[in-house]
RNA sequence: GCCCAGGUGGUGGAACUGGUAGACACACCAGCUUGAGGGGCUGGCGCCUCACAGCAUGCGAGUUCGAAUCUCGCCCUGGGCACCA
C-alpha cells in the first residue's frame, strides 16, 4: 500500500488487472440468475462528455453491485457509429467517415476504460460494421415480406440543412431535431415501417413497464389514440357521395352546423361549383405556403376558411349545412374533414364567429350551471334539442348516437392515432444501404425488388470523399455509378440500386439484442441467448429519447417476437433517465458557452473514483445537476480520509481476530450494510455515499475493540467497491485480503446487530417536541409512557393539565394530548 | 390550453408505509497545527432570541394526537405535446 492517496498510480494499475483477468465477462456463471445492465448506445465522438460519464457511472455501479450479489452480469458496450456528424465532418474536412470513426472509437473507449467502467468488451460492436448492418438489411427484408416495410409516396419532413428526410419523431416544433433548421414539406417516395399497426400493443405495453411517468406519458401522448365515430354527411346533388368525418364527440352532432374540410380534400376539388374552383385552389395554395413558412407556433395562425358552395346534410337533424374549407383541418388526420360544432368546440366556435355561422348549443352542464359566454362549452354534460337523445348524458349519448349511425349504415366506430408510420429513407451516405434494386423490366412501376438474402450485406462502396460527399444534390450513393449499376436478381439484366440509406435509429433499435451474440454470422442473434438474457433489466440513458429511440426499440422488439427471434414483448423492464449535467454556471454545457467540463480533465486531476463519486453524490440520478468544483474536492477529500484511515489502522488491526462483540461500531457497521444495500437497490447513490461517509466518520472516532474496527473497515471497503472501485481494490489489499474484490460476495448484515436494545425516543406534548428519553427496546407502551412522564422536562409541561390521550409509537415517540 | 415532474437552510440535497425537519456534504465563521499555493484537526452554523419560548418545508384551507409527506384550491419553475376533430 502506498503512503499517500495517489489515484494516478492506483487507477491504471487496477484497470489493467481487471482487463488481464477478464473479470467482467458475461456468461461465466451459468447457474446464477442473470442481470442485463445497459447504457444507451453512444455516438462515438472523439471524447466522452459528462453526460456519458454520468450514464456509465450509474450502470457501472449497478453492474458491479450485481456481480457482488452473485448475478451473471451482462454489461456490454458498442458504438452508434453511422450517422450525420461523421458525414458532415467528411464534407467539411474531406476525411472519410470510415477513417475518422475508428479513431474516435479508440479515443472514446480509452475514456470509458479510464473511468473504471466494468465492461465486457467481448460484446463490443459498431453499427457501421457490415457484420452488424447486414442484419438491418435482413430485418428490412423480413419486414418487407410481412408488409411491415413498404414504399410510399408521401409528404415528408425535409431538413434542407441536413439535406435529408426526417421522421415525425425527429421534428421538434417544426425544426430538425439535430440542427434546428426549419423543416420543409416535400413529396418524395420513401420506405416506411408500419409502426402504426403496433399502436395498441405499444400503448398497452406501457402499463407493465417500470419506466418514469414522464416518459410513459410522452409515449402515450405521442401515440395519441382517440376513440370516436366516423360518419357520413351526405352531399346535396351528389347521390351516394358523402363527406365522411371523424368525431370523438358524437353526442354533439345535433349542433353540427357546417362541415369543415381540409383545403385539398379530394371531394372539394371534385364537387365544388365551377365558379369557385379557382378561388378554392388559390386558398389551398395559400394555406400550404403558410404551413411551410410558419412551421412552428401553428396554433397562433388565424383561422381562415372559405365556403365551397357544396351543401351537405346533417344526418341527425336532417338540415342542410354548408361545407367550408378551413386551414385548421388537417388532411392527414382522421378523414380530412370534420363536423363542426361551434357551441361545443373552441376551434369551431372561433371559426363560426368569424364567418357568421350559427352556434346552437345542444349540451348543457350536468350541474345545471349556465353555459359559458363568449366561448364553447367543451365538457361533457346533458343533451338537449337533440331529438330522441335529449336528456341523455354525453358519455351515454356518444355511444347511442354511434350505434344509431351504425344501424343506419352511415357510420362506424373508428380509432385514430397521432402516431405516423416511420419513414426510414435518408438521402445520406453514412448509413445502412437499403437492400433494394430497381429493374426496368421486372419492376416497371419502380416498386423495388428485394435483394436476396444470399447477397447480403449490400456493402457501402468505398468512395472518393471530395467527389461524392458534397452535401448537395442527389443522394451521395447515386454519384457512384460502379455501385448503383447492378444486375436484377430476377432477370439478371441491368438494374439500379436504391441509393438511399436507412435512418440510423434503425441501428439503435436492436443493438441491445446483438450484444448477446455479436459475432453470429447466420442470424441476428441466437434464440437461446435471447431466452437467457432478455429483457434488459435496467436501461440507462437520456430522457431526450423518450419518443425517438425508446419508441422505435419497443416497436422493433414486437417485430422480433413475431419473427420468433425472442420471446419478450418489451425490451427493457426498468428505465432510468438520468438528468443532465450542467456547467459551473448552471447552464447546459455547450462549446459555444465555453462552460464544458471534460471527464478527462477531472480524471487527470482527481482520478476516476473522485469523478464517479461526485457525479453520483451531487444529485439523485434522474435530476439535473450543476457542476461544482468545490463538491468535487469534497469527494476527493473523503477518499483521502478513507485512505488515511485504513493506512493508520492497519498496524492496530493487523493481527486481531473477530470476537463477536456487540459494540457500537459493529452495530453501526451492520446497519450500514443494510442501508447501503437498500439504497443501491433503489438507485439512491447519493444517500448510499452519505451512509459510507457516516461509517467512515464513526470508524475514525473509534477507540474501542480493534476487532470491530477491522470488520468495519473491511465492510466499508466492500460497500465502496461498486462506487469507487479503484481505491477499494487498493485498500482491500492494504487490509491484507487477497480475494478478487470485484467478484467477492457482498457483505451480509447480522440481524442480531441491526436491532438496538435501547432507543432514544421523542416526547411530544400536544404534538410539539418537548424532550427525549431513553427506553429499553423491551419496554411496553405503559413503561414508555411512564418513563416519558417522569422526565423532568416533560413533567413540567404536564403539570396541572389533564392528560386526555397518549399516543405511543414504539421506537419513535410518545405524544401526550392534554387540556 | 393539455400532460408529466418538481418547489425544504447561503448551496447540493436527506427524511422508511403520516411520527424528533435539515442526515451527508459544500460554502462560511472561530480556534489549533510555524513546510501559508485546492493541506490536516477541533468546534459552530435554518430564522428570531442572552436564554426560555416562538417561527419555519411555495401560498391558503382541510383531515389528524401529529403533515415536507394525505385531500382541495391557488402561485411559481422545468420538461413534453400542441389547430389531433
Amino acid at each position: 500500500m502506498q503512503d499517500r492517496y495517489d489515484p494516478k498510480s492506483i487507477e491504471p494499475r487496477w484497470q489493467e488487472h481487471w482487463a488481464k483477468k477478464d473479470l467482467f465477462r458475461a456468461g461465466t456463471r451459468p447457474g446464477a440468475p442473470k442481470k442485463y445492465v445497459l447504457a444507451m448506445l453512444p455516438y462515438p465522438s472523439g471524447e466522452m462528455h459528462m453526460g456519458h460519464a454520468r450514464v456509465y457511472a450509474i450502470t457501472d455501479v449497478l453492474a458491479r453491485y450485481a456481480r457482488k450479489r452473485g448475478f451473471d452480469v451482462l454489461h456490454p458496450f458498442g458504438w452508434d457509429s453511422f450517422g450525420l456528424p461523421a458525414e458532415n465532418a467528411a464534407i467539411k474536412e474531406g476525411v472519410h467517415p470510415a477513417v475518422r470513426t475508428p479513431r474516435n472509437i479508440a479515443s472514446f473507449k480509452q475514456d470509458v476504460v479510464s473511468l473504471g467502467i466494468s465492461v465486457d468488451w467481448s460484446t463490443e460492436l459498431a453499427t457501421s460494421d457490415p457484420a452488424y448492418y447486414r442484419w438491418n438489411q435482413w430485418f428490412f427484408l423480413r419486414m418487407l415480406e410481412r408488409g411491415i416495410a413498404y414504399r410510399r409516396r408521401a409528404k415528408v419532413n425535409f431538413c434542407p440543412s441536413c439535406n435529408t428526410v426526417l421522421a415525425n419523431e425527429q421534428v421538434e416544433e417544426g425544426r430538425c431535431w439535430r440542427c434546428g433548421t426549419v423543416v420543409i414539406e416535400r413529396e418524395i417516395p420513401e420506405w416506411a415501417l408500419r409502426i402504426t399497426a403496433y399502436a395498441d400493443p405499444l400503448l398497452e405495453g406501457l402499463k407493465r413497464l417500470d419506466w418514469p411517468d414522464r416518459v410513459v406519458a410522452m409515449q402515450r401522448n405521442w401515440i395519441g389514440r382517440s376513440d370516436g365515430l366516423e360518419i357520413d354527411f351526405g352531399i346535396k346533388g351528389a347521390r351516394g357521395k358523402a363527406f365522411r368525418v371523424f368525431t370523438t364527440r358524437a353526442d354533439t352532432i345535433y349542433g353540427a352546423t357546417y362541415v369543415a374540410a381540409a383545403p385539398d380534400h379530394p371531394l372539394v376539388t371534385a364537387l365544388a361549383p365551377a365558379e369557385n374552383k379557382a378561388e378554392l385552389q388559390a386558398f389551398a395554395e395559400k394555406v400550404r405556403r403558410a404551413a411551410k413558412e410558419v412551421g412552428e407556433g401553428a396554433q397562433a395562425a388565424e383561422k381562415l376558411g372559405m365556403d365551397t358552395g357544396i351543401r351537405a346534410k346533417n344526418p341527425f337533424t336532417g338540415r342542410e349545412i354548408p361545407v367550408w374549407v378551413a386551414n385548421f383541418v388537417l388532411a392527414g388526420y382522421g378523414t380530412g374533414a370534420v363536423m363542426a360544432v361551434p357551441a361545443h368546440d373552441q376551434r369551431d366556435y372561433e371559426f363560426a364567429l368569424k364567418y357568421g355561422l350559427p352556434i346552437p348549443p345542444v349540451v348543457r352542464p350536468a350541474d345545471d350551471s349556465e353555459l359559458p359566454r363568449g366561448q364553447a362549452f367543451t365538457d361533457y354534460g346533458v343533451l338537449f334539442d337533440s331529438g330522441e337523445f335529449s336528456g341523455m348524458p354525453s358519455e351515454q349519448a356518444r355511444l347511442a348516437i354511434a350505434a344509431e349511425a351504425q344501424r343506419r349504415g352511415i357510420g362506424q366506430p373508428a380509432v385514430n392515432y397521432h402516431l405516423r408510420d416511420w419513414g426510414i429513407s435518408r438521402q445520406r451516405y453514412w448509413g445502412t444501404p437499403i437492400p433494394i434494386v430497381y429493374c426496368p423490366k421486372d419492376d416497371p412501376d419502380g416498386k423495388g425488388i428485394p435483394v436476396p438474402d444470399s447477397q447480403l450485406p449490400v456493402k457501402l462502396p468505398d468512395i472518393d470523399v471530395k467527389e461524392v460527399l458534397t452535401g448537395k444534390g442527389e443522394p451521395p450513393l447515386a454519384k457512384v455509378p460502379s455501385w448503383v449499376n447492378t444486375t436484377c436478381p430476377i432477370c439478371g439484366g441491368p438494374a439500379r440500386r436504391e441509393t438511399e440509406t436507412m435512418d440510423t435509429f434503425v441501428d439503435s433499435a436492436w443493438y441491445w439484442a446483438r450484444y448477446l451474440d455479436p459475432h453470429n454470422a447466420r442470424e441476428p442473434f441466437a434464440r437461446e441467448k435471447a431466452d437467457r438474457w432478455l429483457p434488459v433489466d435496467v436501461y440507462v440513458g437520456g430522457p431526450e429519447h423518450a419518443v425517438l429511440h425508446l419508441l422505435y426499440f419497443r416497436f422493433w422488439t414486437k417485430v422480433m417476437k413475431e419473427l420468433g427471434l425472442c420471446g419478450i414483448e418489451e425490451p427493457a423492464q426498468k428505465l432510468v433517465t438520468q438528468g443532465i449535467v450542467k456547467g459551473r454556471d448552471g447552464e447546459k454545457m455547450s462549446k459555444s458557452k465555453g462552460n464544458v467540463v471534460s471527464p478527462r480533465e477531472i480524471i487527470a486531476e482527481f482520478g476516476a473514483d473522485t469523478a464517479r463519486l461526485f457525479i453520483l453524490f451531487a444529485a439523485p440520478a434522474e435530476k439535473d445537476m450543476d457542476w461544482s468544483d468545490e463538491q468535487v474536492q469534497g469527494q476527493h477529500r473523503f477518499l483521502g480520509r478513507v485512505f488515511r484511515l485504513v493506512q493508520a489502522s492497519v498496524p492496530k488491526i493487523a493481527s486481531v481476530k473477530a470476537n463477536g462483540a456487540a459494540d457500537d461500531l459493529r452495530r453501526r457497521t451492520h446497519k450500514t450494510i443494510l442501508r447501503v444495500t437498500q439504497q443501491l437497490e433503489r438507485l439512491q447513490f447519493n444517500t448510499a455515499i452519505s451512509s459510507l461517509m457516516e461509517l467512515s466518520n464513526a470508524a475514525t472516532d473509534w477507540t474501542g475493540d480493534p476487532a470491530s474496527l477491522r470488520e468495519c473497515l473491511e465492510v466499508l471497503v466492500q460497500l465502496l467497491a461498486p462506487l469507487a472501485p479503484h481505491i477499494a481494490e487498493e485498500l482491500w489489499r492494504g487490509l491484507g485480503r487477497e480475494e478478487e474484490l470485484a467478484l467477492l460476495h457482498w457483505p451480509e448484515a447480522d440481524p442480531a446487530l441491526v436491532i438496538d436494545d435501547a432507543y432514544q425516543i421523542a416526547v411530544q406534548v400536544n404534538g410539539k417536541l418537548r424532550g427525549e428519553v431513553q427506553v429499553a427496546a423491551s419496554a411496553d407502551d405503559a413503561e414508555i409512557r411512564e418513563t416519558a412522564a417522569r422526565d423532568p422536562k416533560i413533567s413540567g409541561w404536564l403539570q396541572g393539565k389533564t392528560v386526555k390521550k397518549v399516543v405511543v409509537i414504539p421506537k419513535r415517540l410518545v405524544n401526550f394530548v392534554v387540556a
